[in-house]
RNA sequence: UGGGGUGUGGUGCAAUGGUAGCACACCGGCCUUUGGAGCCGAGAAUGGAGGUUCGAAUCCUCCCGCCCCAGCCA
């Protein structure tokens, strides 16, 4: 029936629909901790929740999984909503948070004190740890041995209750006691070892106030949480597939609606970083502008940047669903941002770094103006005006004086098309007393208005321009990758990953010549400035200074001929 | 001699016992008023060894690689 295939997670939930599991019910959520900002690979996520929900008729629920007041913020949850917004994900009321079902967790921790599957445990984190017992290496093989039983864990159930209670007081300092759960300390899942459902935290939650210094661990949340939410399908990264055990065994002592959890591996790409606590590194001690500067692959400054929901939702489409970790190259994205910004970014000229060039036989001054396509690929949006005159700019890199054999560009005696106004010549060079080329003289064929061959004659190059007279300045922002490597963190032992940030990373061009159209631009537009690549209006952007940000580069044949003759 | 996962061209994903296919990347060509876009073409893969079968990426056995787990982080 369906042309392509499902990936595994849709054909679990196909077959779940059929037979009629949760009645037929399709109920999916993300759960981010508003820790950071989102980034490219909550978006897959987000995407992979959404999309389900909707092609199931079900629904999608946002819920911040907010147990750890110590590093979470309101800033956080309102960049999320945000950029899932954005993004095209729509929760439509239900925006959730872990923390309003504190009150609920509490009492299901006393169920289970009640029916002694949980205690009040005195050990230190590292006791705690240490009676989990260590791994032991034997030859290559790693062996974890039974851990030893809390000496607490055989505290009656009143006094459970009790210092439970006292707990939730106030009566203790940070890091005396714990609330575990009793399993089992010889368990092969370490996770299954009595883990910790609360630990005291003497520190006021930004949701909740002030009205708990008791937190429940996200083992102890996560699973009744999405309970609670009557959600059908758990869908998370890999790294949890050791945790279901453990919320399987929570839900069901605790007789409730129970998920089922389906494990995904999360998006990776080349030249990024997707780890919320290096993301902040990078913001807190500065070596980008902030969480939305357009090098970070946040959701926030890939939007600066200028990338589209849609080729955001295209990538993950490309690259699919399933348990294998991998690596997607990043030029995929820029394959699926050109696809989509190729189609509806209208075209401009803009020279970004100006040679000036005096058409000797045009007369002094005259202004013509010349129609310009505004998108080849969507004839609908138009044509515009643009100004011609005597003075105009060029890109410097587009003229050569002693041309390798591949350069099709200007070079002296050579004839080129200025697009869309006219064939022209270059006749002289002009220099300055150390040599560096300042302005170029050229000759123009009267006949070639527009940019047509009077007689059919070919050259090998059209140029983009923009008259002097009538440029806008502006400043442009040429982005690279942030880092270097493919990955990031590929560094000599005992170093850290910004060793790897690419210096070039960011390179601030001022003083580019822009035809007159763009002074207009507001921010967040998108543009191809053609044959130099996509370009958007940055928020800091004014009428009195144009700022762009440079998307992506067009596919560049020339660039790669020259890397070839480099090697 | 722990537990849980996972191995298909360079990369990502398909093929669910029956011709190993698609996309990106790379290379070559065509076309072009963007060295863009588009079009055409080439090269390139089932981790290994056995076994079952007329037939195996797929089923079985063993081996190997890689990832996750020893937070009172998520």
């Amino acid at each position: 029936m369906s042309e392509a295939s499902l990936d595994f997670i849709r054909e679990i939930i196909t077959e779940d629909v059929k037979k009629g599991k949760n009645g037929g019910r399709v109920h999916t959520r993300f759960p981010p901790e508003p820790n950071g900002y989102m980034h490219i690979g909550h978006a897959k996520s987000v995407l992979l929740n959404y999309g389900i929900a909707k092609e199931f008729n079900g629904k999608f629920n946002l819920r911040f999984d907010d147990t750890n007041p110590e590093k979470e913020d309101q800033e956080y949850v309102d960049a999320f909503k945000r950029d899932m917004h954005w993004l095209g994900a729509d929760w439509e009321d239900r925006e959730f948070y872990a923390a309003d079902y504190f009150d609920r967790l509490y009492d299901w921790a006393e169920q289970l004190i009640r029916a002694g599957k949980a205690y009040v445990c005195d050990l230190s984190s590292e006791e705690i740890s240490e009676y989990r017992g260590k791994a032991v290496k034997v030859g290559d093989k790693i062996i974890t041995p039974p851990g030893k039983d809390s000496p607490y864990r055989n505290r009656s159930v009143e006094e459970n209750l009790d210092l439970f209670l006292r707990m939730r007081a106030g009566e203790f300092p940070n890091g005396s006691k714990t609330l575990r759960a009793k399993i089992d300390m010889a368990h092969p899942n370490l996770n299954m070892r009595d883990p910790v459902m609360y630990r005291i935290l003497h520190t006021p939650h930004q949701r909740a106030g002030d009205k708990w210094c008791i937190y429940p661990t996200y083992d102890w949340a996560h699973g009744q949480s999405d309970s609670i939410e009557e959600i059908t399908h758990s869908i998370c990264t890999l790294e949890f597939e050791n945790h279901r055990p453990l919320y399987d065994w929570y839900l069901d002592q605790l007789g409730i609606h129970h998920p089922q959890q389906i494990e995904f591996a999360r998006l990776r790409l080349t030249y990024t970083v997707m780890s919320k606590r290096l993301l902040l590194q990078l913001v807190q001690e500065g070596h980008v502008r902030g969480w939305d500067d357009p090098r970070m692959h946040t959701i926030a400054g890939l939007r600066r940047r200028g990338y589209t929901p849609e080729a955001i939702q295209e990538l993950v489409k490309r690259t699919g669903v399933t348990k294998t970790e991998s690596i997607v190259e990043f030029e995929l994205l820029e394959y699926c941002l050109r696809q989509d910004l190729n189609k509806r970014a209208q075209r401009a000229m803009a020279v970004l770094d100006p040679l000036k060039v005096t058409i000797a036989n045009y007369p002094d001054n005259q202004v013509e103006e010349f129609d310009a396509v505004n998108n080849p690929e969507d004839l609908s949006a138009g044509t515009r005006k643009v100004p011609f005159s005597k003075m105009l700019y060029i890109e410097r890199e587009d003229f050569m004086e002693n041309p390798p054999k591949d350069f099709f560009r200007l070079a002296p005696g050579r004839e080129v098309r200025l697009r869309y106004a006219c064939l022209a010549r270059c006749t002289n060079v002009v220099k300055d007393a150390s040599g560096k080329i300042v302005e170029l003289h050229c000759t123009f064929d009267p006949a070639s208005r527009g940019g047509e061959a009077p007689d059919g004659r070919k050259v090998k190059a059209t140029l983009h321009w923009v008259s002097a007279k009538h440029a806008i300045d502006a400043e442009v922002r040429r982005y690279e990758h942030l880092f270097t490597k493919e990955d990031p963190l590929d560094v000599e032992e005992g170093k850290s990953f910004l060793e790897n940030i690419n210096p070039n990373s960011l390179i601030v061009l001022q003083g580019c010549k822009l035809e007159p159209s763009l002074a207009s631009a507001k921010s967040g537009d998108h543009f191809q400035f053609e044959r130099k690549g996509y370009f958007c209006v940055d928020p800091e952007s004014t009428s009195g200074k144009l700022v762009f940000n440079r998307t992506v580069t067009l596919r560049d044949e020339w660039a790669k001929i020259q890397k070839g003759q480099k090697k």
